[in-house]
DNA sequence: TTTGTAATTTAGGCAAGTCTAATTTATATT
DNA sequence: AATATAAATTAGACTTGCCTAAATTACAAA
């Protein structure tokens, strides 16, 4: 294993919670982000910026470097190449991958990313929508537009959503929403954004903002 | 993770170096076995009979229990499903999947491996020619004879190996020996027990007793 | 400019798993 | 039955990753 399981989360959600590099992230939001506590990140912040992983000065936040950015995009190639595998070949939900491919995403083989990779064709997006870096550690341009600030009115086909957790998920499966269905908006509530809208299935589903901040979409 | 990899991996050695329950083992035979030492193994001991997963007494060895046998059993069906895995879907040679799975095999979840068992189509053994346990701990006849102790000019099928050790399987590779060809034993050396065999390729190939001994074979 | 406060860091500890060096024990051999 | 010795165990320590509680520090508000 090149890092450990505990570096390469810790890689993941700075590289995460900075949008992709640039921004400088809060010891408190990846303390949140891991379900862990401020006073270890800091413990491990030290050791990451040891390492050059990450740019870090006490009480100025954190940002990763050329190199962590790099070791981080490996995990996150490997998380949704596994995603991939778990969906598409042994037919999980794609509510239910995320957690799974979080082990083995730290399993440490490049020959066996590169197999994997090969045998699932070299997909390019995994099953939340989401772009599989390259073996190079390139992203092509990820999701962008969401749900929300959209007209009403118009039509869309969802390109992903914005959290990989279960439940969230599963509450989509039920609405009949998922990467590559095809909404029309039917109507936006001008108090709190709230917005009805028709599923491909013919079903009509309400939306609360909450919700349609976490899909994306891209043209229909 | 039911256990953790390490109580695992113990478990795993105890297992095999007790031919399959039974037999006690001796401490510095799992330390040799880990590549760790004796001290170390003497803590776990004490940490896996709290569990109630070996019967352990301070000089006189081990011998895993119905439930540490249980969770070996577990492992080791894992850890030969992954192999099939490695070698039928992802064209990895037999010689290199070993190492692979030993880390695949700590991914804990009874759904991904019963997914992964029926979409290779419930195999029975693994690369080596040793029998997969099912989802319930029961393990086929495994393998018997080995090459050893045969007789000069019989024929036989290789059924498998006692060593899964990459040099090792090179080496059997070299000379065309692997799990399904045919050997005729030409001559064996009266003194050392050395063994020249026919290969199905036609070739001729000089074995050592100690490697015979790692050899299983089925008859022809 | 001072001060309150929320965020962060330090200090001190714990558990798992490992190691070396010292000690104990079983047992084979006189 | 005594003893030598190889194997096993204990003692004491280290590392990683984590935690709580007690300082610190940045910075916004007065």
């Amino acid at each position: 294993m090149r890092y450990t399981t505990s570096e390469e989360n810790y890689l993941k959600a700075i590289f995460h919670l900075g949008h992709g590099q640039q921004e400088a992230v809060l010891t408190s939001e990846i303390a949140s982000n891991l379900n862990t506590t401020a006073a270890s990140v800091t413990d491990m912040l030290k050791k990451l910026s040891e390492k050059e992983l990450v740019s870090y000065e006490r009480y100025r936040g954190v940002r990763v470097t050329r190199k962590g950015e790099r070791a981080a995009l490996d995990v996150i190639r490997r998380h949704r190449l596994w995603e991939v595998f778990l969906t598409d070949v042994l037919k999980f939900g794609w509510d239910e991958v995320h957690h799974l491919a979080e082990e083995l995403e730290h399993v440490s083989s490049d020959e066996l990313i590169s197999r994997l990779d090969r045998f699932l064709g070299h997909p390019r997006f995994d099953p939340h929508g989401d772009p599989i870096p390259d073996k190079n550690g390139k992203l092509l341009a990820g999701k962008v537009r969401s749900l929300d600030g959209v007209n009403q009115g118009s039509d869309w086909v969802v390109s992903g959503v914005l959290d990989d957790a279960t439940p969230f998920l599963q509450f989509l499966n039920r609405k009949g929403i998922r990467p590559g269905i095809r909404l029309n908006v039917i109507h936006i509530d001008p108090y709190d954004q709230s917005m009805l809208v028709a599923v491909e299935s013919g079903r009509e589903e309400y939306l609360s903002f909450d919700v349609t901040q976490l899909i994306t979409v891209a043209q229909a």
